[in-house]
DNA sequence: AAAGCTACCCGCCAAT
DNA sequence: TGATTGGCGGGTAGCT
């Protein structure tokens, strides 16, 4: 599912973020910053980043984004970046959403960072689609738009064409999550090591992973972080059903609501993401990563690896060594 | 590299 | 009566 396009045309790819008044500032420049530092196979930028405002200047925080350029400019990208608002009331532009329509259609990625999800939710763009917002948010997002499917529990949500994040600092793991879609995982590996960012955070596919979060997130939360702290030794469905006091069935069955993927998947992932971080942080061998992270054989480590992030763990360590 | 085998996992349904 | 549970069957994904 991955495009791992190692033969990508000359033209840097072209990112719109938005600006417009109330925009938050960190957020506005999370993928100002993680798309300018991303290089192609050529060394050169891979992507033009152009920030474009509903006025020349918008007000921030307290301070003035000037010298934007037209929100017109945005329709012509291919990825449409929309952070976060300060503050939900605040009326929302109808040009700012008649752009996102119109970029939509011509076939743009829109993504969004934090409470931006209400500017897409707005446009209708989440309509029948999974979305995740700022936890704190999440709930008010499903109140006004019924027919968005709102996950608090994920980092972001990657719907294709549409694609959300929950609080600021997950619209870098999208950003660069969005990075490795276009151009692969080394060089979504090198612009991580640029910005002293993990590649991806504990568990895996960070769709599926389970959220810190400060609210309950269901009875299966604690052997999760159980199994993420034994990874190494040998997990089945009835070991995990065991310790959750749930009979195979029920487990397997609340697996799917909570996390929404299955327990062998979610384990494959956090085992790969554990690996990840062993590659990039020690000198263990690959057999030796296999065996620690719980993979029976490096061949199965090699196999899932190259299945989820297209290349090989050698290639990804060298990678994200040498920038 | 292929095959055999294990475990997964989801639809189905009877039983709470 | 509607919702939830958990056992079963078996196609299949993935490991050895």
């Amino acid at each position: 599912m991955t495009t791992v396009d190692g033969f990508a045309p000359a033209a840097p790819r072209r990112v719109a973020v938005l600006a417009f008044d109330g925009v938050v500032p960190f957020d506005f420049a999370v993928p100002c910053e993680v798309f300018s530092r991303a290089s192609g196979p050529d060394g050169g930028p891979a992507y033009v980043v152009l920030a474009c405002g509903t006025a020349p200047e918008v007000q921030s925080a307290g301070f003035g984004l000037s010298r934007l350029a037209p929100l017109a400019e945005a329709v012509e990208a291919d990825t449409v970046v929309v952070p976060g608002v300060d503050d939900l009331d605040r009326p929302l532009p109808p040009v700012l959403l008649a752009t996102l329509v119109d970029a939509h259609q011509r076939g743009a990625r829109i993504a969004s960072v934090c409470t931006g999800a209400f500017v897409l939710a707005a446009a209708g763009l989440l309509d029948g689609r999974r979305a995740t917002t700022h936890w704190l948010a999440a709930a008010e997002l499903a109140r006004r738009h019924p027919r968005v499917e709102v996950d608090a529990d994920v980092l972001y949500v990657d719907e294709g064409a549409v694609l959300t994040s929950a609080g600021a600092a997950a619209g870098i793991d999208l950003c660069l999550h969005l990075v490795r879609r276009d151009l692969g995982a080394a060089a979504a590996a090198a612009v991580a090591r640029l910005s002293v960012m993990p590649l991806e955070r504990a568990g895996g596919q960070a769709q599926f992973i389970v959220h810190p979060a400060p609210q309950e997130s269901g009875a299966l939360t604690p052997v999760l972080e159980w199994v993420g702290r034994h990874l190494e030794r040998p997990h089945s469905v009835r070991s995990l059903a065991r310790r959750a006091a749930m009979s195979e069935r029920t487990f397997v069955r609340r697996f799917r609501e909570q996390v929404g993927t299955t327990p062998a998947r979610w384990i494959a992932r956090a085992r790969i993401a554990r690996a990840q971080q062993l590659l990039e942080t020690s000198a263990l061998s690959v057999d030796e990563i296999a065996e620690a992270v719980g993979f029976g054989a490096a061949s199965t480590l090699r196999d899932r690896f190259h299945d989820h992030l297209g290349t090989s763990p050698q290639a990804y360590r060298r990678a994200f060594r040498e920038g």
